[in-house]
DNA sequence: CTAGCTGCAAACCCTTTGCAGGACG
DNA sequence: CGTCCTGCAAAGGGTTTGCAGCTAG
């Protein structure tokens, strides 16, 4: 039978602060941030929410060296600056991937992550 | 002034094996697979190779959970079996990604990197 | 109550690095 | 021959995990 998964407080705020940031905060970023609330929180718990999270397509990864998250599950794509770090979003709608889509050939597609790389306007 | 850069064995017989195999090798793998032509190579020598390719745009990088490598360096998205872990190429041209790059803001691209996840037809 | 979750700390694993000897050009 | 590169092994750093106590439902 199903697992019964439970709403912990723990797991509540991180969500929170995943789905109103839009700074792409890697794990030990979420780890900080997350502690000024709950003081006591650890990282594993941390970790092992990111993972469940993003399992359930609640929140994106977005594996770099380390690997970011975003609480923004719509379609768009991140531009990442060599220069300075920082991850900006790209909206996308689908018809800008619709010729990328046809290319597949494949039944299952889950899910479409694009990457740019370049050095950003204020670098 | 510049570097003066050496065509070592290693380096060559690492890029040759690149070139030559669509299988996506992550560090380790490319290290097992020169290691059959070179016993006494090191995964410190290998993993410094494959980051000094990749600056020099030579061969690409897929970062995943690990980082894997792919010397085919053409415009291309890769499809990541989530099932088995396979990767696979998908070719695409300049026109499909036509839309995606318009809505960049942004002088400086240097790469783009398309990754799907999903499950492929052999699993 | 009681299964699932947390905090802690140690373990993991991929990757990087310092150093002394080796080899490319 | 002088640099740059290699091999080795240890360190690094993000992430995962085992365990005992805790807590949501």
């Amino acid at each position: 039978m199903a697992v019964k998964e439970r709403l912990t407080i723990q797991k509540k705020t991180i969500l929170e602060y995943l789905k109103n940031t839009k700074s792409h905060p890697d794990g030990d970023s979420v780890y900080l941030e997350v502690k000024k609330q709950i003081p006591t929180i650890s990282k594993g718990t941390v970790y092992r929410i990111l993972n469940q999270l993003q399992e359930k397509g609640e929140i994106q990864a977005i594996t770099l060296d380390k690997t970011h998250f975003d609480g923004d599950t719509s379609l768009h794509a991140h531009f990442i600056c060599e220069n300075c770090g920082k991850i900006y979003d790209i909206y996308l709608n689908d018809n800008d991937i619709k010729q990328i889509k046809q290319k597949i050939k494949v039944d299952k597609i889950n899910k479409i992550q694009i990457l740019i790389y370049g050095k950003c306007n204020q670098c």
